[in-house]
DNA sequence: CTCCAGGTTCCGG
DNA sequence: CCGGAACATGGA
């Protein structure tokens, strides 16, 4: 299995010290909703808790009754990272109290939004085309593998997430080693276009949105949905509501069941109308529940919840 | 083996 | 604007 699920001892070894030192920041937060539903595809977990990059930052991070724990150093990264600055509890009662949006926030309790790198959050979501979330950790483990900086650790995921530049400088067969399949090229290009200044991404979180979504649909493999999570997960656009297979069904089953002729166009319209300014966290609640639904039940249906 | 996965792009109605 | 099809790869 590809990438090892845990460290080996000798990167146990080596991350100790960030598990010195560790102060608690009061906040609700539950870490394996928040790491692992989706929204980023690296971190692994190490004893009781999880280790990985925030931004240019290796952290261990875990929960407990007194909140979030990391290590002092890193702490302000940590409240950037993990958004802090956000009141999840007035964020959830914005949204209509249907039963499914309920559902959800009851089964994601303390799951909070990410803040993440520009360049990294567009490179792995060109990758996440048509892939099991699964599959997208492998593609991202072996981007830094083969293309990423050591930082002095064995484990793939502990690697740097290479530069626009590192895979601009990539020929193709390496990206393909990667798995990307057909999406190596457009991760080629699109690096390639960023490598050259053809897109200032920094500047995409000044732009209104509708502006930086548009510049975003310019570069190869990266469509409404692609720049929907760009502008969600790392433009602190928390309105955008990328629509996925998953999405698509909750939408169509739950919400728009009795209409007729429903199209791509009415579902991203009913979603901006009906859950609003924060919409973003609603999809992303929205998301990881119907998924971990269909994983134990059969089938994604009406009336289930 | 078949089916499907956090889609995009191109093409004819 | 809308629906279909092609596009690679691997897990279930």
């Amino acid at each position: 299995m590809f990438p090892p699920s845990a460290l080996d001892p000798a990167d146990r070894q080596r991350i100790q010290p960030l598990r010195e030192n560790l102060i608690s920041l009061p906040v609700t937060i539950n870490l394996t909703h928040t790491l692992e539903s989706g929204q980023v595809f690296h971190w692994v977990k190490v004893d009781d808790g999880m280790c990985g990059w925030m931004e240019d930052q290796l952290a261990f991070v875990r929960s407990t009754a007194d909140g979030l724990q990391v290590t002092a150093a890193l702490q302000d990264k940590a409240r950037q990272y993990f958004c802090l600055d956000h009141d999840l509890g007035a964020i959830m009662s914005s949204f209509p109290k249907d039963d499914m949006m309920q559902a959800s926030a009851k089964f994601c309790e303390g799951m909070r939004m990410i803040r993440q790198p520009v360049w990294e959050c567009l490179a792995t979501f060109i990758g996440s085309a048509q892939k099991q979330v699964a599959h997208i950790r492998q593609i991202s483990a072996r981007l830094r593998l083969f293309l990423g900086e050591t930082a002095g650790y064995d484990h793939p995921m502990l690697y740097r997430f290479p530069t626009a530049a590192q895979v601009a400088a990539a020929d193709l067969q390496t990206l393909l080693q990667c798995g990307l399949g057909y999406r190596a090229k457009n991760l080629l290009a699109t690096a390639r276009m960023v490598d050259a200044g053809a897109i200032q991404l920094e500047m995409l979180r000044e732009l209104p949105i509708d502006q930086a979504r548009q510049q975003l649909c310019t570069l190869p493999g990266v469509g409404e949905k692609v720049a929907n999570c760009v502008l969600l997960f790392s433009c602190n656009a928390w309105g955008a509501f990328p629509v996925d297979v998953w999405i698509d069904r909750v939408i169509r089953e739950l919400y728009l069941k009795r209409k007729r002729r429903v199209t791509t166009t009415r579902v991203r319209d009913f979603c901006r109308d009906y859950f609003g300014e924060w919409g973003g966290y609603a999809q992303q609640y929205l998301f990881h529940y119907a998924r971990s639904r269909y994983k134990r039940s059969a089938k994604l249906r009406a009336g289930e919840h």
